[in-house]
DNA sequence: AGCTTGACTTTGA
DNA sequence: GTCAAAGCCAAGC
């Protein structure tokens, strides 16, 4: 049974958000938009954000894998402390200058096409 | 029940 | 390249 089947059956946005993310793999990173449609609400790409801020209680939600669709970390103000977002992702393999992700497209993961 | 806010995206100038 | 505006849906007040 596939995650979309579950989150299919749930509609709960934040579970939904929590369940795409975790399952975005290491060294990778994708945007709001991208689990916006895959959860089927693409133009409310902010939902996601705006789930992603209830993911402090999801500890294993990382949060710090979602960027924006020009793969800045915009979320990065959301942590504690802020450069501790960077820091996870240079951690997984993942260069970031200047608050961007770098090789953003090659790092990109769509929900939509890789869980297909 | 209605208004404001928000970790966004896209388009146009 | 940067800036502004509109669209979008859900939670909080």
């Amino acid at each position: 049974m596939s995650i979309k089947n579950k989150i299919d059956s749930k509609r709960n946005f934040f579970e939904d958000v929590f369940e795409v993310v975790k399952l975005i793999p290491k060294g990778r990173v994708t945007s709001y938009g991208a689990i916006a449609r895959y959860l089927g609400v693409a133009s409310s790409a902010r939902m996601v954000g705006w789930a992603m801020n209830a993911s402090h209680t999801e500890k294993a939600v990382p949060a710090h894998r979602v960027v924006n669709s020009q793969g800045l970390l915009t979320g990065k103000h959301h942590f504690v402390p802020p450069s501790a977002m960077q820091k996870n992702l240079e951690k997984e393999g993942v260069k970031v200058v200047k608050d961007k992700v770098q090789d953003f497209e090659k790092k990109f993961w769509d929900p939509a096409k890789e869980l297909l």
